[in-house]
DNA sequence: CTGAAAGCGCTTACAG
DNA sequence: CTGAAAGCGCTTACAG
């Protein structure tokens, strides 16, 4: 932590005033666009703020007012672009909104995400948008931030007392479940995620429901946890296959597993749309273009931004209301990777 | 532009001072770590602290001591994976430095970001990164930052009167060109960015000198200009065969091209990799996982990230320093989509 | 229509 | 070791 750094001399508003003769005052109801100053005073004023280039100290404003134009966001983890997609949404609804960014990321660290916080917080943002670090705690995070700062839960459940934009997960798997039930596989595997996440565990809820609808029994080896990471799902392929008759298909918890598990099939010599079928989760930009192009549930994660920074704004206008959950809608792409182009043996098994 | 929000009931230094019997003074002494403060003082002022859940209002300080803690980062595009790693890098090293990222976006529109810059400024960045929209006008973007806001350009020239961050372009196209010429490819196009693009003009140098340096004379048909978006990529995927002999390889201006004019060779038959041979530049996720994988020029965007952050932090202690370019390292990824598996036509001709 | 005065939450010489 | 006072850049009743 070193010190922050001194800024460059500033034009003021006594500056402004001195040179026009008039009261800081008055300079500032030119300022705020107010009807009381007289035509020709302003015009006076605009010109002399527009010759000393004169930049408005919306701090100093905000501090006098009590009130806030920003908004804090902290994102898990920026370079996973399902995120960034959803940073650039928050970011466009919130500056149309005259709100900047304050942008924390957390890496994934539930510490850490304790720590930005903590500084975002001393930049007294009106709001945050919170995408939470796996493993929060909510009641630790509620002592961080109190009742009395407006959150934005995203992603993640943290409870039933913070407000929160929801994936259908429920849903998104079922569907996903179900259009790989309709080309044809039975034996179909519920693939990565931790047990203990919401997102996964709704996911599995989803991915259940079609199988008990579709007149098939789930059974437990179905059931394989791993990381939510490509690499990690590489790695866990072969549990997908201990036990005869292995599985046909999978879906999987979100796409990086997905494209994981492509790899991890590529090195036991099978192809994903060929003897395999998976389906993932997000839509990630890497999904139309992988080998092959994946099916996947579309989540719009620019929309949910956009959603998100509209949400906390509302809450900004009546910080008393309840919390609330809120879920988006989700959606099926179909790719290649779950459309077997050649017979694939054990469908019918 | 709604106006902002009232935040709530604070708890101020002079709420911790009126319950330990002491002067706001002293609060601010043990908040600020000084050794003055009698050890037992120190304690009940920190239990009272805790107590009251007192969270320090760094704007209100930094406005007396004019000082800022914020940076701004503004970006052209957060959904270009390429540039929300370089973002994640960014604030990454600014949080270990004790600042916050206050983030803007321009969607690569010039005049979008003169918004977003004189809305950053008003919130008094200690100083700027910023990653230039495309057709960005140094002198204009000089008339609203001035000359004393520190600003650190990435990626796009503005002039020489700027701090900048360069990838090694004229390299990175080099070994590409290198790379490919090595594969026995003689007619080699380079496809896709604006000519009037700095960047695009320097990889075209670096394909120029290597091409030159391997005595082949530079067709003027090998030049191929499109926006570097994959869709535009695509599209202008004819231009390269319009005249025999055709090139039988490509050095593309980027990963979105590279990747662009995959689908359009599919479009017409060709495969990447077997009967045409392309390479990208950024490195971008989707390069590993493309079909065929991509072979680019590796930028590490989230350490080029870091280093625009120390950059600007040096600026900071140093501000009257002459405007200097540094210029970031690249490396040479090589994949599947340059080197050929099959026999291909006219590699020789 | 314009100005004098007080105040937002903090810091910092200066006294004592 | 602690406090009184002034001030950062702005806004806002209140007078006139």
């Amino acid at each position: 932590m070193t010190p922050p750094v001194r800024t460059r001399a500033r034009v003021t508003l006594a500056d402004i005033a001195s040179a026009c003769d008039l009261s800081r005052a008055t300079i500032s109801l030119v300022l705020r666009g107010s009807p009381l100053v007289n035509a020709e005073t302003r015009a006076r004023v605009e010109a002399e703020l527009k010759r000393q280039r004169y930049v408005y100290h919306r701090g100093a404003a905000n501090l006098r007012r009590n009130v806030s134009s920003t908004v804090a966001l902290v994102i898990n983890d920026l370079s996973n672009p399902f995120f960034a997609e959803f940073a650039a949404g928050v970011d466009e609804a919130l500056a149309a909104a005259g709100y900047v960014t304050l942008l924390g990321s957390t890496g994934e660290s539930a510490e850490r995400q304790q720590t930005v916080l903590a500084s975002l917080l001393e930049h007294d943002p009106a709001g945050i948008i919170l995408s939470p670090a796996e493993g929060s705690d909510g009641a630790r995070l509620r002592g961080l931030l109190g009742v009395h700062t407006p959150t934005l839960v995203f992603n993640r459940e943290l409870g039933a007392d913070w407000d929160f934009l929801s994936l259908d997960n429920v849903r998104g798997a079922r569907i996903a479940t179900e259009h790989l039930l309709a080309q044809g596989h039975r034996r179909i595997a519920f693939f990565g995620g931790h047990q203990d996440s919401s997102s996964c565990h709704q996911r599995r809820e989803g991915y259940r429901e079609a199988l008990i609808a579709a007149g098939v029994t789930p059974e437990p080896q179905w059931l394989v946890e791993c990381a939510p990471t490509r690499l990690e799902a590489a790695r866990q392929t072969g549990a997908l296959f201990v036990r005869d008759p292995a599985p046909t298909a999978a879906v999987c918890y979100n796409d990086a597993v997905a494209l994981g598990l492509m790899a991890g099939l590529a090195t036991r010599g099978r192809r994903a749309g060929q003897d395999f079928a998976l389906t993932g989760f997000d839509d990630i930009p890497e999904a139309a273009v992988s080998a092959p192009p994946l099916t996947t549930i579309a989540v719009d994660p620019r929309a949910r931004g956009r959603q998100a920074a509209e949400l906390i704004l509302q809450r900004l206008r009546d910080p008393s209301a309840t919390a609330a959950t809120v879920v988006a809608p989700v959606q099926l792409q179909v790719r290649a990777s779950s459309t077997t182009t050649q017979p694939q043996g054990g469908t019918t098994a």
